[in-house]
DNA sequence: GTAAATCTTGACACCGGTGTCAGGTTCAAG
DNA sequence: CTTGAACCTGACACCGGTGTCAAGATTTAC
């Protein structure tokens, strides 16, 4: 598929993309023209990358890791050294604690939610829109 | 307590505490010679307000939430209006897809460590420093 | 063969919390 | 007093992934 079809799937744009290849996270090969050509495995690839640019790694670091991964791109999957495994340990870590601060602030939200839904809901208006206490939370764990 | 003092109780820079200042998240008084005075609460606020920042919140949403929030300052404690509350809503389930995601990308981390783990340890190596399964993670939900 | 859609590279700018430096003032202890 | 530590305001810069525009080449369909 081609790069517009990719940002479509991905919901990432074609800018992103260009640069994550100019990173070295994403590869592609060309049309006689030059236009880039992904394989289909390119969009769990991209997902993965702005999951864990989302966790706050940034593009080298996320560059090392991927070819540490199975099948992420039917390379042999490589092993990681030491040195990045003390690296990704540090970072999980930091991950972790991010979770609990999200979790946190999540509550946060909540409560003030909460207690704004209460004034609302009582005085009988069906104003009600987004009140309710639809906490979903994702599974942790 | 001086600013000082509260940067090192918070681990907050005294740059970012101005910062917040300016941006009316954080309140101080004033000694003759201006220089800023806190109160004991204003340690726990630096914490809520540097949690809220790593939920990816803006200053300004933060500051809207603050004056919602009960014993923050000894203040009323305003309540949310639906249209803050409609916001509020949207960052919480921003915040419960964000949560989602970093679990993943910790999965990942896991996996690429417990792979570059058991062949650090297998040789028999006592050189397996960082290894083993200590997944800690931290309680959701 | 031609037009419209898609793609190419390159460059400039943004965001927004934070680091840092400069030049000056205030505080607290000797 | 005087001196050193702590604080003040203001300004410049960074980071790094992303938006966006420009000028041109390629693809695709008619």
């Amino acid at each position: 598929m081609r790069i517009g079809e990719l940002a479509k799937r991905t919901a990432v744009s074609e800018r992103s993309l260009r640069y994550y290849e100019k990173q070295g996270l994403l590869v592609s090969t060309r049309t006689t023209g030059g236009h880039r050509d992904y394989n289909e495995r390119a969009v769990d690839r991209v997902v993965l990358i702005q999951e864990l640019f989302a966790a706050g790694l940034h593009s080298k670091k996320i560059g090392q890791i991927l070819p540490c991964m199975r099948d992420t791109d039917g390379a042999p999957s490589e092993i990681a050294t030491p040195r990045l495994v003390g690296e990704l340990v540090t970072e999980r870590d930091r991950i972790n604690g991010l979770i609990a601060d999200l979790i946190r602030s999540r509550d946060v939200l909540n409560d003030v939610i909460d207690r704004a839904a209460v004034v609302i809901e009582i005085p009988d208006s069906p104003l009600a829109v987004t009140a309710g206490s639809h906490h979903s939370a994702p599974a942790a764990t």
